[in-house]
DNA sequence: CTTCGCTTTTGACATAGGACAAATTTAGAT
DNA sequence: ATCTAAATTTGTCCTATGTCAAAAGCGAAG
């Protein structure tokens, strides 16, 4: 059956009826991809969402030449610009995947369609929104209130695997901490 | 007429049918608050959202004894406590009146139903998350590319008002410097 | 097993912004 | 106008983190 897993992570979070399901089935084509691919790019149109069934992504700007990474995703997790879905403006972020990916792609057009037209979708839409927006909010609070060695602490018990699926460099600007000083945080105190 | 501006307000998100706006003015109460007012307090319920009319609020959270502001909300927004909306736990932020406030309160209870029941106020509901998730977004870029003086200056643009209408302090702890720090900041240079 | 390239660690020094306290300005009350 | 409390500015010193560069470490390809 396809999107197994996605399809189960979404059901975790609201209900969707079988209809609703086949519904979004017909709007979606299973994409394999390499490492190190641009799922998105910056100053470009996509035109898709994707919804990981398997493998690992980040997202990122790049401000004066500098990669800053804004977000890691993974299994069931799902995939799309902002900018684009949003507001129809060419996205300002990349996205790249760290392994190779498994996804099931979706034009931004029928995710927007499906949101407009199909109660269910459009409540899941909104339950994901509100996850990740309280996700996001709380990081901001830590960055604001930890110093940032306690802001690597609550990184690692938060995504305990990520650390050994990435380089440094990666997490340090996800932390907003240069990879010297990741470094050097990390070799305290054990 | 009931919630004129704060309807207005939804209509230039997305269309909300005559009906739509009487089930939403059904579960509606007018209130007025004084200045300094707590509309949400830390660790504790508090039931209802407010859709404010007219006046200024922000939310913070306590940090080490440490205020730190989180937003500022004004005619047109919608405050409520994520914790409580989304997970039925106490919140951890507080939201205080910065000026007298005309708003209407609705049960959260009644907005969690709507949202179910209604598809229109549920699209709203995603709107107004995409765009709320969008802000914090950039304001996280910000906040891990740009020095402080250039934060002030983003949010002085952003929100050309606001820095008449409250104290430094407020300021500060939203962008994540001392006090102290902005004031000299924004010392320089004129 | 050696080599080449990538990643991480370490070192020396520089600096933005923090902490704390005192001085000054501003704005309500009387 | 005057007094008082609150808000802002300023001074001094301090620390966490940045910058830049060099040195290790490590893993895949020959």
């Amino acid at each position: 059956m396809p999107m197994e897993y996605v399809i189960k992570c979404m059901r975790t979070l609201c209900p969707l009826s079988d209809e609703t399901v086949r519904e979004l089935l017909d709007c979606v084509t299973l994409c394999k991809f390499p490492r190190k691919h641009l799922l998105v790019k910056a100053d470009a149109f996509c035109r898709y969402a994707y919804f990981i069934e398997k493998g690992f992504t980040r997202s990122y700007w790049i401000v004066d030449g500098e990669e800053i990474t804004t977000s890691f995703m993974g299994e069931g997790g799902i995939i799309f610009s902002m900018d684009e879905l949003y507001y129809n403006k060419k996205s300002e972020e990349y996205v790249e995947t760290l392994e190779e990916v498994e996804a099931y792609r979706i034009a931004l057009s029928d995710l927007q369609r499906l949101w407009r037209t199909n109660h269910e979708l459009c409540y899941w839409g909104l339950v994901i929104h509100q996850n990740e927006y309280r996700r996001i909010h709380q990081s901001h609070k830590e960055r604001l209130s930890l110093p940032a060695k306690e802001r690597y602490e609550a990184f690692v018990s938060q995504f305990p695997n990520v650390m050994q699926r990435v380089n440094l460099a990666l997490v340090a600007s996800y932390l907003g901490v240069t990879q010297s000083t990741l470094s050097r945080l990390r070799g305290m105190h054990e």
